[in-house]
DNA sequence: CATCCGACAACAC
DNA sequence: GTGTTGTCGGATG
């Protein structure tokens, strides 16, 4: 169940009459939990209790309805139960029908009220549903609530008027018109409160046939002047409304039709309490609305504060708090802070539905309201104009909440800090400009956008892009000021875009050199960014894939970042980003800041669920405090040792791979075993000790096997998979569809690499097999190869480089031969050099070798690593360790040093030339 | 022709 | 269910 979902059935409970005996079940009921759990818990089965009259779900929450009046009792008897910390309850709670209490046990708090009011608290209770990420959300239960509301009456509108579907923008518009005026009726803008939804009610017919009608007719009054209104003919039921207009209820005033359940749906969301709006997570949630891919997810889609404030503190909020800090109660230096403030632009290029440019907006009113508290001006109007947050969004509907987000977040920041009546002295009519570009941000032109102060700017714009500057142009008020970029564009992967999406990189990218298509889409908005950079003082800081700053993009993307002058500032390494969504495997992310000439960088590392900052004295483009040093991948080994390549390609569709039990269906004789069947070796064999087999036929053999009904009928098979596939290379091997791809084999023995594998092991995986093992495409091989270079990769330096440099998936590490095998640095072995590694890889087989049937995976779990086994990769290390420096390293940052140190020179100066821009 | 990747995907536990 | 950990084949250079 998403969050709407759950708020919409807790709703539902508070109105049904009080059942002492249902109310546990129906509690957990609304909280998702499956029939199958509640009967076996109401049948005694799993109800841990031992309070009696209680149900306690283990893991879950202590739960008991009692008489009226014993709250009190009730929830002291839960309370102390041993079984409420044995059976690890998230909750305890407590309700008689008219009083209402709960306890987190973790220690997050109290809820306790009147039975009827119970649903406005169920954020507090979310865990229950598997939904914990987010700290903010149970403060959240008013934006969910009138997010699932305006999901009903959206899709209630769409279902009245079908034409309104092909007129998104329309509805959109009128969506966003809605918003604004329920936050205005509750919050006195429309001076009278429920002005609006009074208004409705009384003038339009109970049947809804005009409802439309007198919603434009207040749509109109409000774009028209007070002045202008008799001329206008404007109604007088609708002279009661101010002047708003600032664009949004200027254009056409016309209205979908409303039937009698849209007009009461209507009704039902003007009497929830709007007050409570928090702009920032409202907008994200409620911007699934519009979307029929995200309508599943309601509520899901929330960028947690937390997350965007590791973008935006650093960035430029921890500063400013700094010489707040500084300042003191100094009014000189507060008024020079002050008029900074005013000048400072934030910029989101992927605004969504706003919440950047409203956090930092109202993270800068905060600050600014500290300033004016010391200076004894408590009521002064903000300094920090609402036009100097600027967003680009592609989708409609967020760029209309974020535009109407931002409007809200002035108004309630003004009543914070300066009171209702200053707030609404000055709120109406809004600002006409608009601020949120609809429009793609890789096609748009930023300084026409966000145009920089100083001169000669427009002329160099023009030169950098060839986008037509035909947007608007807004004057900034931040003269000598400056421009924060942020934002969480989108990430693609390389595949995952569209052919539009990769023909808007080409445009960025074609005036420079190196292959842009193996960057992620989100790429665009760095390079994007540090283009813009050199024209404005400032700084930019994006969440984004980690996989920017591994492996293959690397060189792409950050020598061409540093041509363009900008270094890395800041950055997070890698950490799952978390939404609402509680089966949220989600990506791992990370968040990197660059900047012109930064002043300090600072490295955010994710321990135990918080960031631990570092000061360092630079963050390389592997986001590792090091030197700046970029690995290009070589096709042949830098150090000369053994040749490292991929296992064979089936590309079989499954039919000449077989597990044990496929092997016994085909039913084949010993004889027939020998001649084509063969042990195939990937990433989970060597790993896990599984075994699975392939048809393996040598030319010579093929006759005898098509000769045998089950092999002929898999290789068929494998003819029909490869002619259907949609890839030219895969057609033409459809002719010989009773062989890989590729057919190489060991001649004597070989040493198998999985590409990928857990990153929690303290060393890489490798397996050594004979000649009877075939290589998957899951892992890399060395064909007869000496046994030295087993030592190698085995080795905590081969580690720390592999886990540097190559790709990851999520954090993973994945193996590669060019990136990592073939790049990695080794002095020059003597015989004796080799020698010992050899008798240090044969001691690491004869360990492992002892433990046997023990699996690598078995093996190498850091808990249960053996003795012997962990003694003889130390011997290895030390070896090798002692070859390059002459004695162990002390820790990882010391060998990646040693590594960059040497790769440096045995890859000659310089390094890659890529990145440049062409010359013309 | 040989990688390298996945706003992942499919397992175990 | 959720924590752990590597499939598989297409796009890419």
């Amino acid at each position: 169940m998403n969050p709407v979902e759950i708020e919409e059935a807790v709703s539902n409970l508070a109105l049904e009459p009080f059942d002492r005996a249902e109310f546990p079940f129906q509690f957990l009921r609304a909280f998702g939990s499956k029939d199958t759990a509640i009967q076996r818990l109401r049948a005694g089965n799993t109800n841990q209790t031992d309070v009696p009259g209680a149900i306690l779900q283990r893991g879950n929450i202590h739960i008991a309805a009692c008489d009226i009046g014993g709250v009190d009792e009730t929830l002291k008897a839960l309370r102390e139960s041993p079984k409420t910390a044995s059976q690890k309850a998230k909750f305890i709670l407590v309700t008689d029908g008219e009083v209402f209490q709960a306890e987190d046990m973790n220690g997050g708090g109290t809820v306790a009220c009147a039975y009827a009011e119970f649903p406005d608290h169920f954020g507090f209770f979310l865990p229950l549903a598997g939904i914990t990420t987010v700290e903010q959300i149970r403060e959240s239960s008013f934006d969910i609530k009138a997010t699932g509301r305006l999901n009903k009456l959206y899709v209630e509108l769409l279902k009245d008027n079908p034409d309104w579907a092909s007129r998104s923008v329309d509805m959109n518009h009128f969506m966003a018109r809605l918003i604004f005026c329920f936050f205005a009726e509750d919050t006195d803008i429309f001076l009278s409160g429920g002005l609006f939804s009074k208004t409705i009610e009384q003038m339009s017919a109970r049947d809804s046939s005009d409802t439309h009608l007198v919603m434009a007719e207040i749509f109109r009054a409000m774009d028209t002047k007070p002045e202008n209104r008799e001329v206008a003919g404007i109604k007088p039921y609708a002279r009661k409304f101010p002047y708003v207009n600032g664009q949004l209820f200027s254009g056409s005033t016309e209205c979908p039709r409303f039937s009698k359940i849209a007009r009461s749906y209507l009704l039902h969301i003007s009497s929830l309490n709007w007050k409570k709006i928090n702009p920032d997570i409202f907008g994200s949630m409620i911007q699934a609305v519009a979307d029929d891919e995200e309508r599943g997810a309601l509520g899901m889609h929330y960028t947690s504060v937390p997350n965007i404030l590791k973008v935006l503190n650093p960035l430029f909020l921890d500063d400013l708090r700094e010489k707040l800090e500084e300042a003191g109660d100094n009014g000189r230096k507060l008024l020079n802070l002050r008029h900074r403030m005013a000048k400072i632009r934030v910029f989101d290029p992927a605004c969504g539905s706003g919440n950047f440019l409203v956090i930092a907006y109202k993270e800068m009113r905060s600050i600014e309201a500290e300033i004016n508290r010391r200076r004894g001006e408590p009521d002064r109007r903000s300094d920090i104009p609402l036009t100097n947050f600027r967003g680009i969004e592609l989708r409609d509907f967020p760029a209309e909440i974020a535009r109407l987000a931002l409007i809200i977040a002035e108004y309630q920041c003004d009543v914070l800090y300066r009171g209702q009546q200053e707030a609404l002295a000055e709120f109406l009519p809004l600002d006409s400009q608009n601020w949120i570009t609809c429009g793609n941000a890789l096609r748009l032109d930023w300084l026409g956008i966000c145009p920089p102060t100083g001169t000669g700017v427009r002329v160099q714009a023009k030169d950098l892009f060839e986008t037509p500057l035909d947007q608007a142009e807004i004057d900034f008020e931040n003269e000598g000021g400056e421009t924060y970029i942020c934002g969480n564009p989108p990430y693609k992967g390389t595949k995952g875009q569209t052919t539009d999406q990769k023909s808007e990189l080409e445009s960025i990218f074609e005036c420079y050199d190196g292959s842009f298509k193996v960057l992620d889409y989100v790429s665009g908005w760095f390079v994007r960014s540090a283009e813009y950079l050199r024209h404005t003082f400032g700084s930019a800081a994006f969440v984004s894939t980690n996989s920017i700053c591994q492996g293959n993009q690397v060189p792409v993307l950050w020598p061409l970042i540093s041509s363009l002058g900008s270094r890395i500032s800041f950055a997070h390494t890698s950490f799952k980003w978390a939404n609402l969504a509680s089966h949220n495997a989600g990506v791992t992310v990370i968040i990197v800041g660059i900047g012109v000439s930064p002043e300090e960088r600072r490295l955010y590392i994710e321990q135990d669920g918080s960031s631990v900052c570092k000061v360092v004295d630079n963050i390389n483009a592997y986001l590792v405090p090091s030197r700046n040093i970029i690995v290009e991948k070589s096709s042949i080994p830098i150090h000369g040792l053994g040749q490292m390549v991929l296992g064979n390609q089936p590309y079989e569709g499954g039919f000449l791979i077989l597990d044990t039990q496929e092997l016994e269906d085909l039913n084949i004789n010993s004889e027939g075993r020998e001649k084509i069947i063969r042990k195939i070796i990937g990433s989970s064999e060597v790993v896990n000790g599984s075994e699975r087999y392939c048809i393996w036929v040598e030319d010579t053999n093929r006759s005898y096997a098509m000769n045998i009904p089950t092999v002929r009928e898999r290789i068929e098979n494998v003819r029909v998979w490869r002619n259907a596939s949609s890839r030219p290379a895969t057609n033409a091997m459809s002719n010989r569809p009773h062989q890989f791809c590729e057919m190489k084999s060991p001649k004597s023995s070989v040493m198998i690499i999985p590409i990928r594998s857990s990153e929690n092991r303290p060393y890489l995986p490798i397996g050594l097999y004979d000649n009877t093992a075939t290589v998957s495409n899951l892992a890399y091989a060395i064909y007869d190869g000496d046994l030295f270079n087993l030592s190698i990769i085995s080795s905590r330096l081969h580690l720390v480089w592999i886990s540097t440099v190559c790709g990851k998936l999520e954090t993973r590490f994945s193996y590669s031969n060019k990136m990592g095998w073939n790049t990695f640095p080794v002095p020059t072995l003597t015989e004796q050099n080799k020698a010992d590694l050899t008798r240090c890889a044969e001691g690491i087989l004869l360990a492992r070798e002892a433990h046997f049937p023990l699996t690598i995976a078995d093996l190498y779990d850091p808990q249960k690593m053996p003795e012997d086994l962990r003694a003889a990769h130390e011997r290895n290390d030390e070896v090798l360790e002692r070859i390059y420096i002459g004695r162990r390293f002390q820790n990882d940052t010391e060998r990646l040093e040693k590594l960059f140190d040497l790769y440096t020179k045995m890859v000659g100066k310089g390094g890659p030339k890529k990145g440049k821009r062409k010359a013309a």
